[in-house]
DNA sequence: ATTAACTGACACTAGTCAGTGTCAAATATA
DNA sequence: TATATTTGACACTGACTAGTGTCAGTTAAT
């Protein structure tokens, strides 16, 4: 498809070059342009309700450039859902960095970021933590391994507190996955009430709920 | 209109009796075929790949008869998700009734229902579970009434075990929401991978979140 | 047997949307 | 200027589906 290396010999007139850029450069602004477009409307009005007309028509651009860069709408939502996923991530890893030897603080900043990313960007949120679902049904591979990372990191972080406790790896694993549920679906009910709670509040309760497995687990508190 | 004087005399000439069936017990039964068409055609195939017109063929009647219950899809939808998730709540209190002075017990018989109907049921879980986010989406009022009563189902079980102590309603809420958040996910992710994971494993590594928050609310256990 | 209500099969309309194609204008090179 | 490539606007097709309408056949009461 994107052999353009075919040596029409007769007369190379073009570089490759428009308004002043290689054709790579548009091609890839144009991907992230759409990309952006599918972010924000996925995010907004639901990946159900977004046609691929509209994410164009908010890009810019139009749907040829579209089918340039993505098969179908479902390869732009993977996408979408993996760029913000991995922004989500960074963020909370960012905030994170300066605690890794205090495990409470670790948790309370880890916290305080997961749900102040999703405050400060409602869009992004809904699309990894409602849409996302939609994901999973249609295309659970791709959702599992981003979902992993999250309950990697988790365990992650966890290690390190870890005595050499009887709990095994499996018990571990179950108990992460669970943590970064409640924390996925707090902030989905916040969502669909307009962020009325405060983020402390949230973070509070979330950090007791870290605490109690912390202590099953024999991590002190 | 009373012009109808003017025709001859009325002459009732049907009681409403078809099939030996009274009119409103053919259109209950009518009703409640395509509530179960929907729960499963929604539950195993996702509701945006369920057409009024595949409801309405797996239920063995016609369109009309559709629009005889349900003003639209969206209507049917949240009909199925109210009565599935009324079912589930039914069964986890009712595996709990045996065990309502035992926190202990009633934690473990709670969440071995609340994982083996998932089981047991996969196309209902589906549609409650991951079909619901759909619902939020689009009808959120409903889907936050629903879930509220997972909440105060917790929170009514955990409330006789609670010392006075100092932990406010608020957090105690957030607590709950983040536990049924929990099982939620921990549910998504099996259901994803086709119940490999022994449910066992899933109720023993849910305890430990429960118990953790016991032990933080100040619970004996 | 006649009549009216009920039922099922299916046609019809109107709108949406994915994916493809056309064409003229804009841009860069010779 | 001439020529080839890139771009944007938009037409077009084909498929799908919500919602409505039609009509002939069936059932129940007179």
């Amino acid at each position: 498809m994107s052999s353009m290396s075919t040596k029409s010999a007769p007369t190379p007139q073009r570089s490759g070059k428009y308004a002043g850029k290689a054709a790579s450069t548009r091609q890839s602004e144009r991907r992230k342009k759409l990309l952006s477009a599918g972010i924000k409307l996925i995010g907004r009005e639901g990946y159900a309700a977004t046609s691929i007309d509209a994410v164009c028509h908010e890009a810019g651009l139009t749907k040829r450039y579209f089918y340039e860069s993505f098969t179908n709408s479902d390869q732009l939502l993977v996408e979408a859902y993996r760029t913000v996923t991995q922004e989500y991530l960074s963020t909370i890893m960012l905030a994170t960095r300066p605690h890794l030897n205090d495990s409470r603080e670790l948790v309370r900043a880890g916290l305080q970021q997961a749900f102040g990313f999703v405050k400060d960007n409602p869009d992004k949120a809904r699309l990894i933590m409602i849409e996302a679902m939609s994901v999973r049904s249609q295309l659970g591979q791709m959702y599992g391994k981003s979902y992993n990372e999250f309950v990697e990191l988790l365990v992650g972080f966890t290690k390190p507190f870890l005595p050499d406790s009887g709990c095994s790896d499996t018990l571990l694993a179950v108990m992460a996955k669970g943590a970064v549920g409640a924390i996925i679906h707090l902030c989905q009910g916040w969502i669909a009430t307009g962020f009325k709670q405060p983020v402390d509040e949230l973070v509070a309760g979330t950090e007791l709920i870290f605490s109690g497995m912390g202590r099953e687990l024999g991590i002190l508190v």
